[in-house]
DNA sequence: AAATGGTCATTCGTATCCGAACGATTGAAC
DNA sequence: GTTCAATCGTTCGGATACGAATGACCATTT
């Protein structure tokens, strides 16, 4: 996941292009392993604990959503997995295909659409959320608690500073 | 991107689903916010910096190694910009058709593709890579440049823990 | 020089991913 | 009771996303 390129080399580059131009450096070197992190965190559960049942990220995350929270209507389940409606349509799909999740039409609005769990789906997500919870302390397993709590917390300063 | 519940609701919805069963919710925090933060400064993007140009943030990440490192071959581009070689193609089709960069086949060997940016494609980086810093600089203003640093190499640390 | 094992980018199949447009439905105004 | 704006999930079009298979090419061995 990580280039072979150290940061002082990409900063020379950078500036053998853009000359005087002022760059943030470290806003961009903060940035950028949030996306690095990302993929290969996600690649690392898709490989493992996600392996067997040939899961993806979102799928595992919409399954999750839906476990938790159920029953619970389509918008309110794109908004708490991160994806846009457009999207859900498509993964909900798959899910259903497979028989873990079921889709409803609802009694007082017929605009929306029910998500609930089948018995296959609960007890899939009951052996396998245990296990993805284990490779989730491998990838944070070098930081300490206070840390991690750290971690989170500045993330959640990232996303709190978005218009 | 957040979703509607907070940390302790989860956790209390988890442990009605799971009993006794032991999870480590500081890891299991830290890690979906690395992909919650992910999700929103990526799409925060692709609606500001990237916008005008249609880009969306991987197209960008290539555009921008292909910038700083030009030329190189499609398998350092790659894995330079963290994605396969399968999706590298998808999007040079994308970046070459739009006119920003060019594919020549090596005459040493025949098997590789040197990847070059047009005059257009380094007109087009001069311009956005500083409009795009400053959307990193704005989803970091709320951390010091100690943290900023902090916050990158934590994230180091996680991607050095996966096997 | 023919065979072989390895590496390269691409293609294929399948699954996301999103914005915009769509048809169905709702609730309120008149 | 009928317009009408708002909202729901889906569909559509285009762009990622990856593993596996493929065809082209290379280097080494026979």
């Amino acid at each position: 996941m990580t280039g072979p390129h150290t940061v002082a080399e990409t900063e020379r580059a950078v500036e053998s292009r853009l000359g005087a131009l002022k760059i943030d450096f470290e806003s961009m070197q903060a940035v950028s392993n949030i996306f690095r992190a990302a993929n290969a965190v996600r690649n690392h559960f898709e490989r493992t604990a996600l392996a067997p049942q040939n899961l993806t990220w979102t799928a595992f995350v919409v399954l999750w959503v839906a476990w938790i929270w159920e029953p619970l209507e389509t918008r309110e389940l794109a908004l708490e997995a991160g994806i846009s409606k457009a999207t859900l349509t498509g993964v909900l799909n798959t899910l259903e295909g497979r028989g873990w999740v079921q889709r409803e039409r609802a009694d007082q609005d017929r605009r929306l659409m029910n998500v609930t769990m089948t018995t296959s789906g609960r007890r899939l997500m009951r052996q396998l959320f245990p296990a993805l919870n284990k490779q989730e302390r491998v990838v944070a397993s070098k930081l300490t608690t206070a840390e991690k709590k750290n971690l989170a917390a500045m993330l959640k300063t990232v996303m709190a500073s978005i218009p």
